[in-house]
DNA sequence: CGCCTGTTTGATGCGCATCAAATATTGTGG
DNA sequence: CCACAATATTTGATGCGCATCAAACAGGCG
């Protein structure tokens, strides 16, 4: 499923300097993570971990779109995070070394850099600065769920549709390459609602829809001045 | 609102050595903390810290019992954590410095040990040790917040009332000393679906109701072998 | 006792999941 | 290169769950 990607090291440096996760850490604690890192390639629609994995890693997206869900016994799923280069995909699971009930895919041809659990983790004890910055991300996502379940309760599909098209939108800009089954599993509805909630919006003018694929054309539209929430 | 209390040092001590947030830490971090913060005293009813608080400190329960929540601009309320003896208040705020939405209220006369932002962070740089507990904690609210949302598209208001009492059954004993409307807002639903769900189960014989109580009958009839996650 | 808070039950209607069935688009193998 | 399978979109019909509104009743406290 997955073969080595070829990263050259100063590239893996980069992608940690970028990081939300490490950037700004001071350069000798970017090396030593660049350097034991592997580089991980895996094709669209590939499956870099799934629930109940035991052999647990610390995984950084280098290039591409990987998709963080968790999927229910009911057979729903939640889009918990769609993560590009930089972005973390398994900080709990590091520390807890609980098998969890995460899945991450990716949406794209992807590279990720993989960093063995114990490594990383004796990393983080070496150099004790990066923990802040964990507990800061694991805060915000602390944040953006309970914002989440509040939406489930106070807002209508055709709200949380708007919502995520305009976070969609500031992320990825005014081309958004979803499926509308895609798209439901981010605000957790049917792909039927998802759908007739984005013929709403296209027969408003303010989206254009192709197969798999959404254009927002008045981004303005999807403002609503509402809580300032994280949101994926 | 609140008034210093009178806990001894030593009592500090236990408090901090019986917390998940800190047991089995070696004892001069505990004995540290515990010199560094203060005891406060809340009636019931007391606000602890609210939304938008500016002053931001880390909080420790000491005794009785605390609920913190979010609300959102729909009026609705999110129990997001009963805090007891030991549970920590305000983890995430620490570290990210930034106002939040979340609120916290004594449901009974509660103690609260609390130390300074500064301080708290000061300590935690100085023994890293501390660390890895609070990623892990922030870890199971993650856990546990995502559950919360795959119940809310899949299961009835029937059963998160079930799983939820069985989970305050665990916590608290069969007595439980809630009202309708503060369960209703740890399930995500109103006050009268809440009635309806407990009066249900009242006619099954599976527990009994009074004027803010809930007795468990027969806690075995609230299992249900589903996914095994966190709550509350 | 009266007031406030909590409980209870009924009636009504909206939102959306669910089921179903037709159509459009893409990718694949003969 | 076309046929066909697989995937995605679309629309309609139906019904259930539960929020909402309303109104009566009960326990506890000053």
């Amino acid at each position: 499923m997955n073969s080595g990607a070829n990263i050259v090291f100063k590239e893996k440096v980069a992608i940690f300097q970028e990081s939300i996760c490490f950037n700004g850490l001071s350069h000798n604690i970017i090396l030593e993570m660049a350097d034991k890192s592997d580089a991980l390639c895996f094709p669209k629609g590939g499956t870099i971990f799934q629930a109940h994995d035991t052999e647990i890693s610390f995984y950084l997206v280098a290039s591409g779109l990987v998709r963080v869900s968790i999927c229910s016994m009911t057979g729903h799923r939640l889009t918990y995070l769609l993560a590009v280069r930089g972005d973390p995909l398994n900080l709990v699971g590091v520390f807890s070394n609980k098998p969890r009930l995460m899945e991450a895919k990716a949406l794209e041809n992807s590279e990720i850099l993989r960093l063995g659990r114990s490594d990383f983790v004796a990393l983080t004890e070496k150099y004790h600065s990066i923990m802040p910055r964990i507990i800061t991300v694991l805060g915000n996502a602390v944040d953006s769920s309970n914002s989440r379940i509040l939406d489930m309760v106070g807002k209508t599909v055709d709200q949380r549709m708007q919502r995520i098209l305009h976070t969609l939108y500031l992320k990825f800009g005014p081309e958004l390459k979803f499926t509308s089954t895609e798209i439901a599993e981010m605000i957790c509805t049917t792909t039927e609602s998802s759908i007739r909630a984005l013929s709403k919006l296209r027969r408003k003018g303010i989206i254009q829809t192709h197969r798999g694929k959404i254009s927002i054309l008045k981004p303005e539209a999807l403002m609503i001045s509402d809580d300032d929430t994280i949101w994926i």
